[in-house]
DNA sequence: AGCGCGTGCAAGTACGTACTTGCACAGATG
DNA sequence: CATCTGTGCAAGTACGTACTTGCACGCGCT
């Protein structure tokens, strides 16, 4: 047989299409409005050859759910920052934002749905890791005297901040100047608010 | 017939029990993951009694969004304020997680669709109108000199920061205290950031 | 009393969807 | 060459779900 696509044909590659398809599909209909036709379609892919691989629907949701949100490791980035708080928070910033995003849809799939499930357990894994990571970030300026509050509610105040923008403010666009200004303007807010008086 | 519930027989009555039913089910498993036996069994009515109120299905929906779904006019509630920025700004957020928490689920279910629905336009209908409002009277603390910024931005920093706690922040919960020092917090650092210093 | 409206009930239709199965084929590997 | 593995294909099963229909019943009218 031919196909449409220019396959690269080894079963892993098979996989990882399907998974990709999934997760496209899901994003668009959720998991319910989603169908197993329409995913190994989208995949190039026979109906067949996707419960072969998966077994089930739902363990395809798992796997997918686990193949595309994984822990992000900040601390190691956090350490190379420059030590100035407003340029350290702009570029802690901006990476959330990139972060957030690449889960944005698995966080509104575990959103719309009833209890935990594995997708809510998966996508919040990288947001609640950094949570942790910059709480201990906040802590250190705070004990230096730069910042001043609680750390926790403080990292929670910036991530809120980020995450309004990155989940929900497709109501609310970014001005023509672009995501940039927005988030300087977030970050300069943040900082003026908390930052210790002297 | 007898009924389990001491339901009033009249047929508004029941369109509304069938429209709180719904509302119910599809904030838990969202619209194609709830079936009109479910509906129909928890307003306590024959599923033959939904189609001929509703018609169809996606008729329901729509009223259901409708419904439950107006516009929330703050404008007078604006009016009322004492004029202490802090103590209004206090009295916004606080009104503006009661109205958020109203349609969280509705909105929730809007960004988990694909594209613009009647749901989507509902649910987003008093966030937008209250946005436009909380705009203007940032405007005039900006041009009475106690803030300073962009109005736009100004209201719109100060609603995602309630936004993402009534949305998402289920996963980053309120403290011990409850949720009165945590708005207390947001609005004090807001307030600390956009201050016009002198 | 008689009528109509709203409803319950039971049965049924049409269709979509998850998942299976048996077979054929093509490529890699021994 | 022989075999195994991964896949396509076509047909099929079982079930759930939106939506319909015809009938009976009860309540509130006039």
């Amino acid at each position: 047989m031919f196909n449409a696509l220019p396959n690269s044909r080894s079963p892993e590659d098979t996989r990882l299409r399907i998974l990709a398809a999934t997760r496209e599909l899901f994003a668009k209909r959720g998991r319910r409005g989603t169908t197993t036709r329409e995913i190994a379609e989208l995949a190039g892919v026979n109906e067949a050859t996707l419960f072969r691989h998966f077994g089930h629907k739902d363990a395809l949701i798992e796997a997918c759910a686990e193949h595309y949100c994984q822990a992000v490791q900040l601390q190691e980035f956090l350490h190379h920052l420059t030590g100035d708080v407003d340029s350290d928070l702009q570029q802690i910033a901006a990476r959330l934002i990139e972060t957030m995003s690449a889960v944005r849809d698995m966080i509104i799939m575990s959103l719309a749905e009833e209890e935990e499930s594995a997708v809510g357990t998966a996508a919040w894994r990288a947001p609640l890791s950094i949570h942790t990571t910059l709480a201990e970030y906040m802590a250190r300026r705070v004990a230096s005297g730069e910042l001043e509050g609680d750390p926790l509610l403080l990292a929670r105040f910036f991530m809120g901040m980020i995450f309004s923008r990155v989940i929900g403010m497709k109501k609310f666009p970014d001005g023509p100047e672009g995501p940039v200004p927005m988030t300087e303007f977030q970050v300069n807010v943040f900082l003026n608010g908390v930052r210790k008086s002297k």
